[in-house]
DNA sequence: TATAAAAGTGTAGTGTGTGCAAACATGTAG
DNA sequence: CTACATGTTTGCACACACTACACTTTTATA
């Protein structure tokens, strides 16, 4: 058994194998189109079997896209959410924004796939729809949080399944309107400044119906 | 050639064809679950070949979930905004809501696709995927719409693209909601009034943050 | 009834993804 | 260093979705 902190020889070449995997599946999709790209290919220029790739992968899309972000651990979400009182939506924003950040992000690994989602816009709904595991789990942490703030400090009178529910939906049209703007590379400074512009554009639009 | 109004032998049959399939598909789906039931299955069970298949449906998930939806005529579209003077957010989803009362819509099928998202709700944010194209379309209407309003009557100071893009994700989100809560069968009404409520929670949850 | 157009089908593929068992590498213990 | 246990990689055979092409059948119209 290895139970020490340093990952050993295995571990290690593991991890290298799967970032040069990602890497070269994410050049040749940007090449010649992510459709066009076969997983034969991607082993051939990374020196595996295509069988190995199905170990490390459960889909094409996952080598070249990137797994699905994962939630935070519980503490941790609710640490997030305590620290914007009164402000729901803008702590599960903050959430997912930390599951983003905290996400394998080799910082290369994420421009190429920028540069990839720019080129073809049709992957950006595709990865929307991978946060489905990360929403659900979201909705129950965020329902149990919401059921331990008193009646008098809570701003909506909603049952919190509900308020989970929606706002959970909200946080992740934020996320992805500031994903959009980042991805075009429009926004001067980094996700945090999209994502407040987002939430404050958000306002006047609700608040102007 | 053939112009007139009334369908034709031809069409009706492929009509009925097309919809038996539909049927047949979202059953076998119900039964079996969407996954283990094959495209084989469903050929044998509606007496057409595997290749007719392919030529009424571009993929599997198509039969069983139905087409993705269309945007309106663009001239309804706009009649539809502008009968939400300073509501871009509700003339959106009222937009959104008639493509979806617009859509093939036998009550039945729908009624069938109900019971199975509600069975396997990963189909749900799949079937919001399809959403796609009807949502780049869509923040180009919304955004021509916008900029024929004369600045006095809008209700925001954003710029048409940016007020476009966040209100069509915003209303997508709300029909979204809505389409859950009618999926759980809760709603004591029909959409509409599913949409309303979600309208209001969203404004509730917005001015509290 | 003859004919052109459209719809349906069979065959032979490509590509993704899986189960299984054998070969291989690595860590551990004597 | 050797031997064993455990985990990793691979080859092989396969199921299934989906496509290209060529061919037959059906329908609409003259």
């Amino acid at each position: 058994m290895h139970t020490s902190s340093t990952p050993g020889l295995r571990d290690r070449k593991k991890l290298d194998t799967v970032t040069r995997v990602q890497r070269v599946a994410v050049d040749l999709a940007i090449d010649r189109g992510s459709d066009a790209v076969t997983v034969e290919e991607i082993c051939a220029a990374s020196d595996i079997s295509p069988r190995t790739f199905f170990n490390y992968f459960p889909t094409k899309e996952t080598a070249i896209l990137g797994r699905p972000l994962e939630l935070l651990p519980p503490d941790e979400v609710r640490g997030i959410l305590t620290d914007h009182p009164g402000a729901a939506l803008r702590g599960v924003v903050a959430v997912l924004d930390r599951c983003f950040a905290a996400s394998d992000a080799e910082p290369d690994l994420m421009t190429r796939r920028r540069v990839l989602m720019e080129a073809e816009p049709q992957l950006i709904p595709r990865q929307m729809a991978a946060f489905d595991r990360l929403e659900q789990q979201l909705v129950v942490a965020v329902s149990e949080w919401l059921e331990g703030v008193p009646a008098a400090r809570r701003s909506t009178d909603l049952a919190a399944i509900d308020e989970a529910r929606l706002t959970v939906l909200l946080a992740v049209t934020v996320i992805r309107r500031s994903i959009m703007e980042w991805v075009a590379g429009a926004s001067t400074g980094g996700r945090e400044r999209a994502i407040d512009a987002t939430l404050s554009q958000l306002e006047q639009i609700v608040k102007g119906s």
